[in-house]
RNA sequence: GCCCAGGUGGCGGAAUGGUAGACGCGGCAGACUUAAAAUCUGCUUCCCGCAAGGGAGUGGGGGUUCGAGUCCCUUCCUGGGCACCA
């Protein structure tokens, strides 16, 4: 027969967990007050999608930095540590599309549920200041920012050609589609031309790229500056005066202008509104064709690098500016329209991509740059390095770089161009055609125009009586009572804008709103953030480093130029934690390996969960949950039970030794100072393996009962102390039991006195032409002669330097002697 | 293709250029028990050896150093990100 899984324990997980998150409730023990005097400390991990379960992951981002958030508290600060949810987003409507639920109740039974499943995790969540995205008082905000950009030209609205995933319904912004598929759905993404609304992202790529006032994970930092992708270029201006059109030149953009002189075809994108006018009559259905063709290509086809170059001849000649040659214009679709110019020139020589091109077309490849002087030519690769210039007119014999510098400013004085940045990441497309978001409050009157929607008739409510069709149309469009609106200029009827926003909208500034949830007057309360400001320590997930992370970047720096706030950074630090599996595999509900926590914690406890979380791995790097691990962090926690609770009037002072006590201080120092230094830097796998050795300190020093009974008390008192951010639960009980006022978390972090750090003795190291041959223990304080005296007089050093000629004897301080022989 | 991380026992992992494998899991042996669970004690990188001891060893190859898991070069593998951005 086997007992029940609860015996395992040396304590009541459940009753104990009970007992003090009610408690820690009721006192207020974590209630956030802006008018408290110790210094503030903002830390926030990411907060979760209202999906309605608590999974490992989620325990994964959270137990660590509630962790952390509990450690700077102890440390003295001011600790806001909040949660809300990210309730707005697709997966809510298809829920009400499949199950007839409607969004806003299967939403928030979600979070109902997830509340209860964030308190059993023992976190010390204010949930006083709980922000939820689908209710109005929140979303209000979000439209009210969308005015206030509209007003200072950081909203627009444009009609392009935007990513649209056909199975959601919705258009996608560019850094939502992921290698031509929807990063959610992973539908091929096409293109349709909408018209959009848009945040001007790209007025801020410049001080985006500046990374010098905030510290974050070097990975995050690059992906970053990749993603904005700047890069130095020059314009260059093709005639086509001959032409005879409305304009008489091509603006091209090139990074590499040094090779102008290779210069052999020019492509424009089918897209680019020149196509037309540069098509001669003979070509024009042959062309129109083509540029069908290209547009009927999904995302996937378009992008992908080994498709073959196509492209076709417009029949239209423009001339070089420095060669005057006379150079014809293709339609190529590998030319992308909404970058640089969307024309490019063609240096088949130097450029794979045109390369390619010029390959299947036959076209004239010329080399302008060579490595070196020597080098020769291949004529079967395109050689896209810098080198010296030839073939290159007065410029031959000059390097890449010094050629560009001429180039350019020969072309800037003859007005044929001119330097110029080029930055890869667009505009912020915000638009949704989806029902559960934010309404975008605009009003369109026939005679007015697009209109915004007064501040004071804010918020746009969401209707809540909106039926859910299977048919992918948002619910909005049909709803009449929404869409029909008064024009707020002329007072006509008007019509809604029934595009919703970019959950990503939300998640861009909820950090400020933790600050002052409640507030009416605006999304936050000046006078709160002024305290709070930008949060000191962020964590989460490194998935977000080109989208959230960005955004959120984005809207700080924007709100502050809109005079809103006075920061310029949302997250001040930043720490990526990595992921976690399962027996080697990423979980998944089709896998069926999915570790659902409650389970856990109903068999071993919160505490538990929370800290073998934390020791299975460093946690940037991840981690994998093996059901057997949990099984060590649980017999420790019993162990630390067993410890505090013994009797420590059972030591007898007449059998005090000294040296027990030396040791037992020395261990309590020193645990102190490594757990601290491990916390601090979230190295929380190690800071418990510390613990743990302390622990087995503690119970080896018990066994004969030979220190002082006020040192074992102070020992066992700062083990608790220094295991209440991460058992909070356990160590509230022992901290009572051992007859100590609540609350442990309310206690100061104790300190360590480096004095008793100290080594009395050491075991020195002794190495024969750098291999350990013996350690000898000898004091500290061992003079360099001294210890090579040791080291050499040791009887099995004698075996290892018999009849060798001692050459040098390297000696470390308190560490060891290495004697080089031969 | 380009840019980042990584590669250490049976497993997760630890190691300011100075005793590689802390801590934990698993395993083996023992104690307690009628028995098991739980708990406790000991052992547990590999090879040779009864032992003392010796040899090898941090993906591979080379280098710097008295001494390299750690620094440098090179190569392979794994994971992540980006990728027709002119």
């Amino acid at each position: 027969m086997t007992r029940p899984e609860n015996d395992i324990l040396a304590y009541n997980q459940a009753g104990i967990e009970k007992k003090w998150q009610d408690k820690w409730q009721d006192s207020g023990l974590h209630t956030v007050n802006d008018d408290d005097e110790r210094p503030k400390w903002f830390e926030m991990t990411m907060w979760p999608y209202t999906s309605g379960d608590l999974h490992i992951g989620h325990w994964y981002a959270m137990a660590p930095s509630d962790t952390h958030a509990r450690f700077k508290k102890m440390q003295g600060y001011n600790v806001l540590h909040p949660m809300g949810f990210d309730a707005f987003g697709l997966p809510a409507e298809n829920a009400a599309i499949k199950r007839g639920i409607h969004p806003y109740e299967w939403t928030m039974s979600n979070i109902e549920n997830m509340r209860r499943q964030l308190r059993r995790m023992g976190t010390i969540y204010d949930w006083d200041r709980e922000v939820v995205t689908c209710k109005s008082e929140y979303y209000r905000w979000n439209q009210w920012i969308f005015l206030k950009f509209l007003e200072n030209d950081l909203a627009y609205q444009a009609y392009a050609p935007a990513n649209w995933c056909p199975t959601c319904n919705t258009v996608l912004a560019n850094e939502q589609v992921v290698g031509g598929e929807c990063e959610r759905c992973s539908s091929e993404v096409s293109q349709k031309d909408l018209n959009q609304w848009f945040f001007r992202i790209t007025n801020y790529a410049e001080e985006l790229l500046d990374q010098s006032k905030i510290d974050w994970p070097n990975k995050i930092n690059i992906m970053q500056t990749n993603w904005i992708g700047k890069s130095y270029g020059t314009h260059v201006q093709f005639d086509i005066s001959s032409l005879g059109l409305g304009t008489t030149k091509i603006d091209t953009f090139t990074t590499r202008v040094d090779t102008i002189y290779g210069v052999t075809f020019i492509v424009i994108s089918p897209e680019h509104s020149l196509v037309d006018q540069l098509t001669i009559s003979q070509k024009k259905e042959e062309v129109d064709q083509y540029v069908v063709n290209a547009r009927k290509q999904s995302e996937i086809e378009r992008l992908s690098t080994d498709k073959e170059k196509t492209g076709i001849f417009t029949g239209s000649y423009c001339v070089n500016p420095l060669t005057n040659e006379k150079i014809p214009i293709f339609v190529g679709d590998y030319v992308l329209s909404s970058y640089g110019t969307g024309i490019v020139m063609g240096v088949p020589a130097h450029d794979e991509r045109d390369f390619k091109f010029a390959k299947k077309y036959d076209l004239n490849i010329k080399t302008v740059i060579k490595a070196d002087k020597e080098a020769k030519s291949n004529p079967n690769v395109a050689y896209t390095g810098d080198g010296i210039l030839v073939n290159s007119g007065p410029y031959n014999g000059l390097t890449s770089e010094v050629a560009i510098g001429k180039i350019s400013g020969y072309l800037e004085s003859k007005n044929l161009g001119e330097k110029s940045v080029q930055y890869r990441m667009r505009d912020w497309l915000i638009s949704r055609q989806r029902y559960w978001g934010t309404p975008i409050p605009i009003i369109y009157c026939k005679d007015c125009g697009t209109v915004p929607v007064p501040e004071k008739d804010l918020p746009v409510l969401l209707p809540d009586d909106a039926e859910f069709k299977p048919t992918g149309e948002s619910p909005l469009e049909l709803h009449e009572k929404f869409v029909n609106a008064e024009c707020p200029l002329c007072k006509k009827p008007g019509r809604r804008e029934t595009d919703t926003m970019d959950t990503f909208v939300d998640s861009s500034w909820y950090f400020l709103r933790y600050s002052s949830p409640k507030y009416l007057e605006g999304p936050f309360d000046p006078i709160a953030l002024k305290k709070w400001q930008s949060v000191d320590q962020y964590t989460g997930g490194a998935e977000h480093a080109v989208m959230h992370l960005l955004y959120a970047r984005f809207f700080i720096k924007a709100l502050r130029d809109i005079g809103l706030l006075e920061f310029n950074e949302p997250f001040l630090k930043l720490f990526n934690q990595g992921h976690i599996t399962h027996s080697g595999s990423r979980m998944s509900k089709s896998r069926g390996n999915v570790v659902s926590p409650d389970n856990y914690v109903n068999k071993v406890g919160a505490d538990a969960v929370r800290c073998y979380l934390m020791f299975l791995g460093p946690w940037d790097q991840g981690g994998d949950w093996i059901d057997t691990g949990i099984n060590g962090i649980s017999r420790w926690l019993n162990r630390i039970w067993y410890i505090s609770t013994r009797d420590v009037k059972s030591v007898d002072i007449s059998k005090v030794v000294d040296e027990k006590n030396l040791k037992l201080n020395q261990s309590i120092n020193k645990t102190l100072k490594k757990v601290t230094e491990d916390l601090q830097n979230f190295k929380f796998n190690t800071a418990i393996a510390t613990l743990m050795e302390f622990t087995n300190n503690l119970n080896d020093l018990w066994k004969d009962r030979q220190v002082d009974q006020n040192l074992w008390e102070r020992a066992i008192r700062n083990l608790l102390l220094m295991i209440a951010p991460l058992a909070p639960h356990v160590a509230e009980e022992l901290w009572e039991i051992n007859g100590l006022k609540f609350s442990i978390h309310a206690q100061d972090w104790p300190t360590w006195d480096p004095e008793f750090i100290k080594e009395h003795n050491i075991n020195l190291v002794v190495q024969v032409n750098g291999k350990v041959r013996d350690t000898i223990l000898v004091s500290a304080e061992i003079t360099e002669g001294a210890a090579k005296e040791t080291a050499i007089s040791s009887k099995k050093i004698e075996l290892h330097i018999k009849g060798k000629e001692i050459k040098k004897i390297i000696y470390v301080t308190g560490k060891l002697v290495n004697i080089v022989a031969i």
